[in-house]
DNA sequence: AAGGGGTGCAACCGCTGCGGG
DNA sequence: TCCCGCAGCGGTTGCACCCCT
């Protein structure tokens, strides 16, 4: 691609009454984009057709690319994210505009099925739309699907196995603290990959690894991150969308918890919106899903998992945002059983699943004794609380706790329930009521399964190794750590 | 007719990966 | 090896438009 290259000066001359054009360009001073070149301010905002000339303009003379340098070349003001994104998703030869057709709204929705909010990688495969239109039909889609009370996939969407390639084999590769991305892919891989994350305990293993962290700087890490996915994260605190409208009580802000190394911080790498790692439900994945309930989840409401309408912007109980189908509720509980119970894996589609899943009347709620809510009583009763279910937990629990290798039973109804103690029948529960947040919440919403939570068993078993020492102590000396310093 | 809420699109923001110095 | 800047991505927000009361 060759240009006739252009002078500066020419440029300046070509479009040099470009700020007079918006009259509400100097109230649209950009923040976000710094200033470069010529003194001048960058303009936010809707771009005018002026604007949109003059990028085109030199385009076409420069090619694409180098958009920081487009304020130096001409007089648009505007930064060069900004430039770029106009031409990405309104600018660029060849974009389709206008509705989507329904071959383009299956296929959004079975590569959302397949790969989650990977706009830009569903753009590859939609020629002329942008990953901003296809993430805004998304969007979109859910809130429409979610108000006419339909599933989020629809009958006949066929949700294929992800691509499990060797890059991301939990053994072959090291998790380190800024490969969150890669490590919120694998995370969303074992979505629907959730047999070979139980095939391969590794898995558990190497995000273990991050948990452990976390754990190793405060004892009662999980505990407490726990709460906080419950009373925070869970309820659309960590961000604030158009979808979310609760605001969690008496929990600290994450200024408020301090800087680098504090529990807030390590909890982000689990439950922050942009790096949560979705929904990570053993029962997602149709060999398991529907069937049986193999870990600790965070589940919140009677009627649990519904429609599998969950706005992706708007996380879902616990700060999963489900963007794969999942199936939470089991008639069966416990691993052992579930391990020689499951069959061969089935081949059915798993959307079939979801929506016989749907169909199906909600389980019975089975209350578990001493509970307490939690979520709204704040930190404090919670360490407290879970003190004193440890003094009596192998007492209360012994009955109603799996006691296979950290595998718990997985309770029902209103509650969550997150390991806390060893493995085995000295397990402790802390017990969440929700029903506070589902009031608030949504009435159908889909239950999920976090990922740390779900360490929370490997972790169990592994605290020993590792030194941990998680007595009521040690939640004093956290508690004392949290709120002092 | 007016206004209030809902909706959808466009744009912004923050974060991360990558490459070059 | 580290630092810095750029490009890209995904989440979030702003706002104009539409619809309903």
């Amino acid at each position: 691609m060759s240009y006739t290259m252009m002078t500066d000066e020419s440029d300046d001359a070509m479009y040099s009454s470009i700020y007079n054009e918006s009259p509400s360009a100097a109230d649209n001073i950009g923040s976000g984009c710094t200033s470069r070149g010529k003194g001048s301010v960058l303009k936010k905002g809707p771009w005018t057709s002026t604007e949109d000339g003059i990028l085109i303009d030199y385009v076409k003379r420069h090619g694409e690319g180098n958009w920081n340098t487009v304020q130096k070349h001409t007089s648009l003001a505007r930064c060069g994210k900004s430039c770029r994104l106009r031409w990405a998703n309104h600018l660029r030869p060849n974009l389709k505009k206008g509705a989507f057709s329904k071959e383009e709204e299956q296929l959004i929705v079975e590569m959302h099925a397949r790969m989650g909010n990977k706009w830009a990688q569903m753009a590859e495969h939609l020629p002329g739309r942008t990953d901003n239109e296809i993430k805004n039909y998304w969007n979109t889609r859910i809130k429409r699907r979610q108000r006419a009370g339909l599933p989020l996939y629809p009958p006949g969407t066929h949700v294929e196995d992800l691509h499990w390639s060797q890059e991301y084999h939990p053994s072959t590769r090291n998790v380190t603290g800024v490969d969150r991305r890669r490590h919120q892919d694998i995370l969303q891989l074992a979505n629907s990959k959730a047999n070979v994350l139980f095939d391969d305990l590794n898995f558990a293993n190497v995000l273990f690894e991050e948990l452990n962290f976390a754990t190793s700087l405060l004892p009662v890490a999980s505990h407490i991150s726990d709460m906080f996915s419950c009373n925070m994260l869970g309820t659309g605190a960590s961000s604030s969308s158009r979808y979310e409208s609760y605001t969690p009580p008496i929990l600290p802000s994450p200024k408020q918890l301090g800087g680098s190394g504090s529990l807030f911080n390590i909890r982000q790498e689990f439950q922050s919106p942009q790096k949560n790692p979705r929904s990570c439900s053993i029962s997602d994945h149709p060999m398991y899903g529907n069937h049986h309930q193999s870990d600790v989840m965070i589940q919140d409401s009677h009627h649990t998992f519904t429609d599998g309408m969950v706005p992706t912007s708007k996380p879902s109980f616990g700060a999963v945002k489900l963007e794969l189908p999942s199936f939470q509720y089991s008639e069966a509980s416990g691993f052992d059983q579930w391990k020689t119970t499951t069959p061969s894996p089935p081949q059915s589609d798993l959307l079939d699943s979801v929506d016989t899943y749907i169909q199906s009347p909600p389980p019975l709620e089975i209350v578990e004794p001493d509970c307490f809510s939690s979520c709204d009583t704040g930190l404090l009763d919670m360490l407290l609380h879970e003190a004193k279910i440890k003094a009596s937990a192998k007492h209360s629990f012994s009955s109603t706790t799996c006691a296979t290798d950290g595998i718990q039973d997985v309770p029902r109804g209103g509650e969550t329930h997150i390991t806390s103690g060893a493995g085995g029948n000295s397990s402790a529960f802390a017990v969440v009521k929700t029903e506070e947040l589902d009031q608030v919440w949504e009435p159908k919403r889909a239950d999920v399964v976090r990922p740390d939570v779900l360490l929370a068993s490997s972790w169990q078993d592994q605290q020993g190794r590792f030194g941990i020492v998680r007595d009521s102590s040690s939640l004093s000396d956290a508690l004392a750590l949290l709120l002092g310093g």
